[in-house]
DNA sequence: GTGGTCTAGACCACA
DNA sequence: GTGGTCTAGACCACA
């Protein structure tokens, strides 16, 4: 089951968000072809938001192929995002988890580390970036 | 010289954008009190947005207490937000630029390695995740 | 300028008939790439039917890739979708035009030569059709 | 017998194309006084949709006073919709095939001769149609 | 001024 | 009961 986490106050529209979180549970492969989502209903009472933003996400994610709304059913996953390579992460994200380690020795935060990480990203992936 | 980048259909308003990447380059040392932030107009020519959208992003990095306009000379830096340790991260760049040529080679994307990056930091952070 | 036209209790969503009315002006050749669709409220003044569902039809335009709202603009016709026979069909019409008026004086009315229509097209293209 | 056929994903509620399949098929004369409409239980396994909304359907048709359900025996047509001109639509239907014919030499497929009948309709009958 | 987001709430479609 | 449509209205993002 996706747990949802809204952010307000970080600008990014709650219905965003849940997009976002959604396809990242997709990417991971915590969400395969056939799963439920929560229903508008469950995900309202967890996050105290209205049931349309909700709908407007799933809508979102419909119109991309990646769900189907059932009526008085649900609405389903329909589509994987996870490469192949996802089924073996465990190495990777023990490396990430020593690295985070002695990022944190180096007295850097969540945040830091997540800049950081952007920022190699885009360089590793050749983009501007926000440097020089 | 930041270089902003704007991701439209990214669902994230563009004054959200040049904020986060304003404050991403003030946390990793690229941006440092004294230098001067683009001029709107110089953003405009860059992203053909509105300059009524980069003033709103100054204003909100001003209100945070990190830039100060100066009538007549342009917007300035006036806090960082790096920490000492971000003085000294090629090792951990190095580290992490290894690790993401490892992703590759099992055949993930750069928004696979996002995503990984993003989970490994939930759990280590002990926020809920997208998992179960 | 397209003209919307809701039909109330045909039972077919408003939005629904706003996206079909606008594919058609498309398909005929009536919208091209660069015209601006109604504002909501204009389409609001002459509808009397609530911006939102408006907006949401140019939504699920915008989500096929045929139009793409410029904020403060308006919506923009982003893509044709009249083949190139589209321009000639001059004789085309003339000819429609003699078979409606061959079937007005055998009596029909406009929803019999719909029918008709439907059924030959269905037949033509092979679908089940209605029939037997 | 009627062949229902469902477009999910038209946006056109299932009821209301049932609806209007079953009118289309009492115009043509395809459906007469005293035929019986496929039972619930058969749409249902055509279609894999819920008896209810066949049932509702019916409901909607029966208000109309084009059919009446007999209890045990099945829904039974009452009414006709042809126009005594339906009998005799063989040369119509020729010349619409021809007409079809020579939009498909001209590049237009289904959709486009549909929309190009809906717009020399609209024109001959005079209402607003898409055009400027 | 134009479009976008979100809410609260009524009512409908479908299972 | 679940999702879909539509409304009315507040407020925001962008030009």
């Amino acid at each position: 089951m996706v747990l949802y986490r809204i952010d307000r106050g970080s600008g990014v529209p709650a219905y965003v968000q849940l997009v976002m979180q959604t396809k990242r549970a997709l990417r991971l492969g915590y969400l395969v072809p056939g799963d439920r989502l929560p229903t508008a209903k469950e995900v309202v009472n967890e996050l105290a938001i209205n049931p349309n933003t909700v709908l407007k996400a799933y809508r979102e994610l419909e119109s991309e192929g990646l769900v189907e709304p059932r009526a008085g059913l649900g609405t389903f996953v329909t589509k994987s995002l996870a490469k192949p390579g996802m089924a073996e992460t465990e190495t990777l994200r023990i490396q990430l988890d020593g690295w985070i380690r002695e990022g944190q020795d180096a007295g850097l935060g969540r945040e830091d580390l997540e800049a950081l990480v952007s920022d190699v990203l885009d360089i590793y992936f050749d983009k501007a970036g926000d440097s020089e």
